[in-house]
DNA sequence: AAGTGGTCTAGACCACCGT
DNA sequence: CGGTGGTCTAGACCACTTC
């Protein structure tokens, strides 16, 4: 059962994608909302929160909540951590998995793991395609101890999903470090680009809710079909 | 007067940087911050969300709040809208203005600021560098009848500080668009690196509280220097 | 079972926007 | 001035971790 705060939000949400506000492009007010969903407005607080983090709306003190324009449908948004297929809703997302081995972690990986060299790690890299256009590429190391169990077919879907929703593992936050660099002749190949083309690249760095780091992954993004969007609040 | 929730958080923060837990890295319970500040624990529970949000501590349901391991200072933090002072505190940043003038929005400025081409609007050029290393080029636009006047003395130190401070410029919310694309000639000039190396792109739009764009820019990073770092919770 | 964070409520008062 | 969002409180109960 999904906490009252979230139902209220995705209730908002899906008016706000139905244009349900189009006229005036203002929410109803915290009370009336509380009215209609039978909630306190702390709750309904807490929901619109989370859709000014989303971006879809802003909050004007004294006045309402207004919808924004959202042109944001072309970007990874660096809000959601689902993955592609919400961002790219209602586009083809495919996903080719290139190899899938169970190996150990090496000197690298184990420092970015902070584990030791040699533990157990399943080893997936995967070439993401959006329309039928490439993407990105995708090399991630999952620690075997702490996911249990992956085979070539899972990683084919969503591992996260899979890991969410039938491993029950507890996945808590995530770190993504973003920068750009050269393509090297191997990324190039896969993206159809050019070797020493510019690349946007992300390192991954995924925890439990303990604190463990369960996943790290590198995703090289072919830097003509990938922008990521970042929306911030000043109350930070 | 900053909110109560505020005034928490940076204490906890300062906590937090003098190594006040580094025992067993473990926070203080809500209700110990409570009875020590003497809020409620709602207002405790703001104030450490600021610091999950920041990346510096994590929440733990049934257990606590944990600092996290804050390798982070090597990034540009998504999270803080200050700029760079505030991620490379400690570090000298230095700002060159390369150009300073009233001007006129063109179409694509227009479009970006989603206002009539011809509107009035400062530009200015900066070169910013952090430890005498070439970090960003930056271009900049400003509404000239939402920021009301900007010359190039100030432009040499921190713009957004005269703007909240002085001129009481009421700003709300910022939408960061990251990308890679090849540097460009002039660019590469001031960064000393190579036409056509790869470059770290932000495309940046800044809205009043009411929702009005008054600021566009766009910061060309040395893709050797700057690394950029988000940090994600789940509940999103 | 005890400790600790997560959700939720009802209500008060303040700050800001618009008429 | 009334309407609406922003801050804050005190308290209840739930969910999870730890012992």
């Amino acid at each position: 059962m999904s906490p009252k705060y979230k139902q209220v939000a995705e209730q908002i949400e899906t008016d706000i994608m139905n244009h349900v506000y189009q006229h005036t492009n203002k929410l109803l007010t915290e009370d009336e909302y509380a009215t209609k969903y039978g909630v306190s407005r702390n709750t309904v607080r807490k929901a619109i929160e989370i859709l000014v983090n989303k971006g879809y709306v802003y909050q004007v003190q004294g006045s309402g909540v207004f919808v924004r324009d959202h042109y944001m449908s072309d970007y990874v948004n660096l809000e959601k951590l689902q993955g592609l297929t919400s961002d790219f809703s209602g586009r083809k997302v495919e996903t080719r998995v290139l190899d899938f081995e169970l190996t150990t972690a090496n000197d690298e990986v184990a420092e970015r793991m902070k584990c030791n060299v040699g533990t157990p790690v399943y080893y997936v890299k995967r070439l993401r395609l959006v329309d039928d256009h490439p993407f990105s590429v995708e090399d991630s190391y999952f620690r075997k101890d702490l996911v249990v169990y992956l085979d070539r077919n899972i990683t084919e879907k969503s591992i996260y999903n899979y890991f969410r929703n039938d491993q029950k593992l507890a996945i808590g936050f995530a770190d993504r470090v973003i920068y750009a660099d050269f393509l090297n002749a191997a990324d190039a190949e896969l993206l159809g680009l050019n070797e020493n083309d510019p690349a946007l690249l992300v390192d991954n760095t995924v925890y439990l809710t303990n604190g463990q780091i369960f996943d790290v992954s590198r995703s090289t993004h072919h830097f003509r079909h990938v922008k990521m969007l970042k929306v911030s609040n000043i109350k930070s």
